[in-house]
DNA sequence: AATCTATGCAACCGCGAGATA
DNA sequence: GTATCTCGCGGTTGCATAGAT
């Protein structure tokens, strides 16, 4: 990576200076997440608009959650991964205040086999968590199966989601339902289906030890399953909160025969 | 104190998908 | 049907820094 330079016709690249950030603040707070091609003249800044997305979504968003990553969070990111594999951006739609970039990071360092722990002690403490990891294989990760939903629905609407960014839009990678609306309407209608669907998720998760619902370091099985659940807590806020993430999960696990 | 090594993380790249003309 | 543009994602790179030697 080259950082502090510019490129081609005067981009610049690299580290973001303060002030860059403060006018991609000041600009996003003015217009509002989404149209990133039109982010640089905005904002006035020499940025290309990848870049200027990636700053905003990865470090300047005000909901972003820094620091080390609690247990809780930890447990989640093991779990949600032995149930989509890679797809960072679903992961980190279940989990608040973190972004894909942190998740992937945060697993690339801690859990990939590829690296190795700098001392016997961290090695140890990893452990159990790998080996919680190993079970992970293509065949085992359960893939979100789309659904058809007839125009003539009709659909709840929501009013208060200002943004049109992120996870506004989803992309169909793996056949995930591409419209925040569409999980909705799965939500509203489906709820015994959701409901059911995270509870034999759960179950099966439980039953086939292949990743325990423990912590990796301790005995304390996970019994604040709220934060999972779809089929428990506040509806509305399932996609308020997680924005399109309930659509990545309402899914049946027998489809894709795992 | 100087040098080396490992790690964390911000940023970039390439690609696929959706929207639109 | 096709071309083009934009967006978003996952994979990868490489700088900064902490820790070890």
């Amino acid at each position: 990576m080259e950082k502090d330079k510019v490129v081609g016709l005067g981009v610049r690249r690299g580290a973001w200076a303060k002030e860059e950030d403060n006018l991609l603040r000041k600009c996003v707070e003015k217009y509002g997440e989404g149209k990133w091609h039109l982010v640089p003249l905005r904002a006035g800044l020499n940025r290309c608009r990848k870049s200027c997305r990636l700053r905003w979504l990865n470090y300047l968003r005000p909901d972003l959650k820094r620091g080390i990553f609690d247990k809780d969070e930890v447990d989640l990111i093991v779990r949600l991964h032995k149930l989509l594999g890679n797809r960072w951006s679903c992961i980190a739609g279940r989990i608040p205040g973190r972004t894909a970039n942190d998740i992937k990071n945060f697993w690339n360092t801690h859990f990939d086999r590829k690296k190795r722990p700098s001392s016997p002690a961290a090695a140890a403490g990893e452990s159990s968590r790998r080996a919680a990891v190993k079970t992970i294989t293509a065949s085992n990760i359960i893939r979100p199966r789309p659904r058809n939903i007839s125009n003539n629905r009709p659909i709840h609407t929501k009013t208060n989601d200002t943004t049109n960014g992120d996870n506004g839009q989803h992309k169909n990678n793996n056949n995930i339902i591409s419209n925040p609306s569409d999980s909705l309407i799965l939500l509203r209608e489906d709820d015994d289906e959701c409901i059911r669907w995270w509870s034999d998720l759960l179950e099966m998760t439980e039953k086939d030890g292949a990743t325990p619902l423990l912590f990796p370091d301790d005995d304390r099985h996970i019994t604040d399953t709220t934060l999972l659940s779809p089929g428990q807590g506040d509806q509305d806020n399932i996609c308020a909160n997680h924005d399109g993430f309930c659509s990545d999960f309402c899914l049946d696990v027998d489809v894709w025969e795992l």
